[in-house]
DNA sequence: ACGCAACAGAACGTTTCGTATCGTAAACAG
DNA sequence: CTGTTTACGATACGAAACGTTCTGTTGCGT
């Protein structure tokens, strides 16, 4: 299978990476519901024809956008399960949190991932890969005797998840706190977690 | 202040019942940005009109008949900490756990809560409801003794509430588990976090 | 130089939201 | 019983936005 060459003008690859921070912008802003292609396009000041010549649907556009500011980095691997957890757990919180001023009140980057046609593409190029992240944490953490290896390692690290999940998204409340603080608070939740019982 | 009394024809509450259910269907169908309100009114029988009567954007009509399905039930109070924390977990899952067949792969009555104009409407009439029934739970257990009351209740209530939006939301491939297996894996959680440090 | 595909711009068809108008039906007050 | 008020079905309508198509131009690679 020889490498199809591509003929013909190349795409803009300065004009593909100007487009995605655009919608990423215009989804913190507006939610995906409400996101205008060509409202992206004008803020780019390119065409319309441009975003549908990469991607065929709003919903594509969007999880691209998603996956461009995501990165997954590599297996934490200090030799002690709960700070391995903890940074499993800050990468993730770092990949969505919203770093500019004023913070909204819901994360709406994040709830565009909740749309039924995002979801699906999200999914395998980024929760299935960091489950698996965190299922490797734990095997190296029993390997090392470190972990009681009857414990569920699914339901360890679905809570984990599920709390970023939660703090991101709906809770409406979650008192400001600073990085040290909220660090804290997942080094509090996995040492409970990871604890032997009884 | 009297209580305006209503004039001309009243609402007919059973159609308004009708109209819920119907968008719940349509809801677990297509999700919500593919729901359509003519296409429930043809479901229904009614004319579009009657729901826009009743309900004035899509947002509310969702939000409506998710709130309509869902119930608040008595805050748990069987003296013991981890089974009020199961049982109000269990609560919380019974009210969008999907039951007929075939199970959805993502549950899309619940990714329809996470929609920008959706949440806010959920947030007040449930959300916060719900949070406050976890706090009552945890402030009777420190006064039985059986809870250190260091303890972070927030981090405890969320990671509980996290844990099923997860499952139910994202989680693509969670394990087929009957009710008790299921319950067993809140209680599990549930203990872990309850139990005293050190 | 030539071919191919990206580019901007603009028009277009389609779908869907939400509104408005009409005539009819039903509850209630006097 | 009569009049008022509001729900109801039916239908038409305007506005918005998705995604497509077309035209003419620009730029990359062979």
């Amino acid at each position: 299978m020889t490498q199809a060459t591509p003929q013909g003008r190349p795409l803009d690859d300065d004009l593909t990476g100007r487009v995605l921070a655009a919608t990423r912008e215009s989804l913190e802003d507006v939610g995906f519901v409400n996101l205008r292609i060509e409202r992206v396009a004008s803020a780019v000041g390119c065409s319309k024809t441009a975003i549908y010549r990469r991607w065929p649907t709003k919903a594509e556009l969007v999880a691209s956008a998603i996956l461009d500011r995501v990165t997954l980095g590599e297996t934490p691997d200090t030799g002690d399960v709960v700070e391995d957890l903890v940074e499993h757990a800050w990468q993730h919180l770092t990949n969505f949190k919203h770093d500019g001023e004023p913070k909204p009140k819901h994360n709406r980057t994040m709830l565009a991932m909740f749309d039924a046609e995002v979801i699906p593409l999200i999914e395998d190029r980024y929760m299935k890969k960091r489950h698996v992240m965190g299922r490797e944490i734990l095997a190296r953490a029993v390997a090392r005797g470190q972990l009681d290896s009857q414990l569920d390692q699914d339901l360890i690290i679905d809570a984990i998840a599920g709390l970023t999940l939660f703090r991101l998204s709906i809770k409406p409340d979650t008192k400001v706190r600073n990085d040290a603080e909220l660090k804290d608070s997942y080094r509090t939740l996995v040492r409970s977690l990871v604890a032997s019982p009884g």
